[in-house]
RNA sequence: GCGAAAGUAGCUCAGUUGGUAGAGCACGACCUUGCCAAGGUCGGGGUCGCGAGUUCGAAUCUCGUCUUUCGCUCCA
């Protein structure tokens, strides 16, 4: 098999030995997140959803290498959350959950929002946060009138003051008259009615300072659907929009069930769903999006405790990443939701600059309270330790996949510039989450080297995702190879066939090395291992 | 939803005063080569987002419409 001019002897290029001298090309943020998007699509990690009919705004698709980078990510934050801490179990909820859960949770309510626009300035606002913001100007002005009152007077009593100074009086009125009619159009879904009122008010644009103003609209950001297919018989139902109520309602199923003692937790990965009025920056904001999310249960009054502890607990396990430390940060909550007590948020440097990864909430016991509330069933913990019942504070770590996903791409990715001047597309990807683990190529298709790499190619691929190239120059497949972040190719020359010696290509210092082909699944083995980087956690 | 920009081959784009579609890369086959994006030959692929209108004739002009991207409120 072997041709008369003899086998290609292994020579490794000195060029090739120095090429960790690369330097990365410096991109302005937008020019990388531009790069970045069509860099996902060209080699399959992301396309737009539905692309042949002109696409849906804010859905993607995960093609077949973003699949398989999406799904490591998961495995990884699973395997960390569940398999590593004994007090942690996961589940798999519905989708659909009983309409009254998002009553409960406050969704119902807080996800709608009567929206209106000035015509004048474009800007948008919530009507009712107008509204409210004309309410505060005349509380201003009745803590005026109190505090000239009370810098005139000695032994000032304050609430005598407010219920008989006849200008409070009459703002006070004013403020109660605002708000039942409010809350009538409200409750009448009159948006007619709310707009009205702003006009009434006088209300302005604090930009135009304009009183022209659009309709009133109301905007959902839950989508619904229906239940049962007959339609007079049909309910309202809602995909959720976040996937923590799934937990909570199988709170005492998992405890009871798991035997489970507090302080524990409850992780989950999966779909959730918003009508974003604007979903943009590619797959950082869109209407369908997955979570990772872990609600930890714990002793009230020590809930603050465990939420520091998961703070740094998260933050360590986004740094095992290996990513610059410099592209995390905190971001303290300053205005909490309506359940949390304390919250913040793990930033990250996207290209498009540090915004939201994870949300980290102490959420209180006001989800177990408000389910308990609703249904009437008791959501409480018998702490054998202390003989007491109670409702469990709840401390949660929600992640964003499709974020995580977004940002282990844009931090992996690079343009290199080589030492002799050219350049390359390389995803740094930690060598675990990689969606291609080994690329297995035949130096040339002939001379019987395409089916020596077949069976090196058949050994891998039981272990791991491998990909089988024979066309095109080898450099180029190297290339490919880079451009999905494969960490390693093994080339399969002529020499090979004589003594079963492959040469081993590194992703990221392009050297290569001669090593037996028994080696392999042990090298690529340990390279991409889970285990490896799971250990680092502990 | 409002405002702005854009839509021609898989990708990046060209297409003149209206005259029936082009390049580079990519893709497929074959030949040559063989360790970092090689060369040659041949080939496949577009009703120019969609729909009307003007015109002998529209990728090009007019109107409408859809979609995307960017900015504005919210959020993981």
């Amino acid at each position: 098999m072997v041709r008369e001019k003899g086998p290609v002897v292994f020579t490794p290029r000195p060029i090739f030995a120095a090429m960790s001298s690369a330097s990365d090309k410096k991109l302005s943020g937008e020019d990388l997140f531009k790069n970045i998007i069509s860099h996902s699509k060209e080699y399959g990690f992301i396309f737009q959803s539905s692309e042949i009919y002109d696409g849906l705004s804010a859905v993607y698709d995960y093609g077949q290498m973003g699949a398989e980078l999406k799904k490591n990510l998961r495995d990884y934050w699973w395997k960390s959350m569940v398999q590593l801490h004994e007090n942690i179990v996961g589940i798999d909820a519905a989708i659909f959950m009983h309409p009254t859960t998002w009553k409960a949770s406050g969704h119902v309510d807080a996800f709608n929002d009567p929206l209106i626009d000035n015509k004048d300035s474009k800007k948008r606002y919530r009507a009712d946060v107008l509204i409210e913001d004309h309410i505060a100007k005349i509380e201003a002005k009745i803590g005026k009138e109190v505090e000239k009152a009370r810098n005139r007077f000695e032994n000032f009593d304050e609430a005598m003051f407010r219920s008989t100074n006849p200008r409070v009086l009459e703002n006070t009125k004013k403020i109660d008259e605002i708000n039942t009619r409010f809350k009538e159009c409200m409750e009448a879904n009159d948006l007619e009615g709310v707009r009205q009122l702003i006009l009434d008010l006088e209300i302005t644009c604090p930009v135009s300072g304009t009183r022209n103003w659009t309709d009133v609209r109301q905007f959902n950001l839950m989508f619904s659907t229906q239940l049962g297919s007959v339609s007079e018989d049909s309910s309202t139902i809602y995909l959720r929009p976040e996937t923590a109520q799934g937990i909570f309602v199988n709170f005492l199923n998992v405890q009871k069930t798991g035997r489970m003692k507090i302080p524990f937790g409850i992780a989950q990965t999966g779909k959730a769903f918003r009508n974003e009025i604007v979903a943009r920056q590619f797959i950082f904001r869109m209407r369908e999006f997955e979570q990772m999310e872990m609600q930890y249960f714990v002793k009230p009054g020590t809930e603050l405790e465990w939420y520091e502890k998961w703070k740094s607990t998260r933050m360590d396990w986004h740094r095992s990443l290996g990513f610059p430390e410099g592209k995390y940060r905190f971001h303290d909550h300053v205005k909490l939701a309506h359940y949390a007590n304390a919250a913040c948020d793990i930033e990250f440097e996207f290209p498009f600059g540090f915004k939201e990864l994870e949300g980290i909430h102490s959420r209180t016991d006001f989800d177990l309270r408000s389910h308990e509330e609703h249904s009437g069933r008791k959501q409480q913990y018998f702490d054998p330790e202390d003989n007491e019942n109670y409702i469990p504070y709840v401390v949660e770590t929600s992640i964003g996949l499709d974020r995580l996903f977004l940002a282990t791409l844009s931090q992996a990715y690079a343009e290199e510039i080589l030492e002799d001047g050219t350049s390359r597309v390389v995803l740094r990807l930690p060598a675990f989450l990689a969606p291609c683990k080994v690329a297995v190529l035949p130096l040339v298709k002939k001379d019987g080297l395409p089916e020596k790499a077949r069976q090196i190619m058949d050994r891998l691929k039981l272990d791991h995702q491998c990909i089988y190239e024979e066309k095109d120059s080898i450099g180029k497949r190297y290339r490919r190879m880079d451009a999905i972040g494969t960490p390693y190719c093994v080339t399969v020359d002529h020499q090979t066939l004589e003594d079963n010696m492959v040469t081993l290509r590194d992703r990221d210092t392009m050297q290569q090395e001669r090593i037996h082909i028994d080696e392999l699944p042990q090298r690529v083995g340990d390279k991409v291992s889970l285990q490896r980087q799971l250990v680092r956690l502990l």
